[in-house]
DNA sequence: CGTTACATTTACGTTAACGTCAAGCATTGC
DNA sequence: GCAATGCTTGACGTTAACGTAAATGTAACG
């Protein structure tokens, strides 16, 4: 039942992605699906991936910065100088993450006092208006 | 002394952006200059936007939509039924950046548990190699 | 008054991240 | 056995966000 790999058609349903972005993730490196035949089998591994993908874009990194942290969920077949490169990337990208954290949180802040101005204003023009 | 007015080229220097971004921000109808003959002079206000730019790009946001989220700022120009629509947007907007920077939490939690995981295989590795 | 130093407009070029056909296998249903 | 379905590989198209180059304008300096 629980089947360990999924369809290309599966995948899009379940991600909801197209078949294009599937191939487009397998060309640039960030997925490898496996082959029956001709066709693309996604296994667990893959659905991991893809979801941190997906949340990588959320954030505005780009594809290939993706990629890159990707590698560090794979530490098990590095070798040691390849691993220690991985590290240092992904510490910078770290502080850059909590970096960019805090910069939401300001951003947040911001707007929310921006809203509550402009929501009192409205209420404050909608009893003008219902006063007339 | 404290001008209240940039060049386009303070403006660059200040925010390291290049000439091109800030016409192409003019164009985009993001930012709007005074002009001193036929020179772009940029104001306070200008600056302001510009760092709410700067920033919302950070987040991966497109600039239409950050066009949208400038609009928040300025309350003062509105009419009702604008501003409702300006508060509207903004507060799905909010909703989302508070979701982001949860989804970021996640992600940076998750990411310094593998680095640990991958700092600590290092370790093991430099200490093998010493005791060879 | 000429040249140096920026600024401006216009317009074509570029990269990332896909979208959108077109044409060809391959499996399945009848 | 063959038509419908779904997957495959090209290959060209598209949008956002600028880059870059060419031609022109102008303000200031010596």
């Amino acid at each position: 039942m629980t089947e360990t790999t999924m369809t290309i058609r599966e995948m899009c349903e379940t991600y909801n992605v197209t078949p294009r972005t599937l191939r487009f993730y397998e060309f640039k490196e960030l997925l490898f699906p496996q082959r029956l035949g001709t066709r693309r089998m996604f296994t667990k591994r893959d659905r991991a991936r893809l979801k941190l993908i997906l949340r990588g874009k959320r954030f505005g990194f780009s594809l290939e910065d993706i990629r890159q942290l990707l590698n560090l969920y794979d530490i098990g077949d590095q070798q040691f100088t390849q691993l220690d490169q991985t590290c240092t990337i992904a510490r910078a990208r770290l502080a850059d993450m909590i970096q960019q954290r805090a910069e939401l949180g300001e951003a947040i802040a911001d707007l929310e006092t921006q809203l509550t101005w402009g929501e009192q204003m409205l209420e404050a023009l909608s009893r003008k208006e219902a006063a007339e």
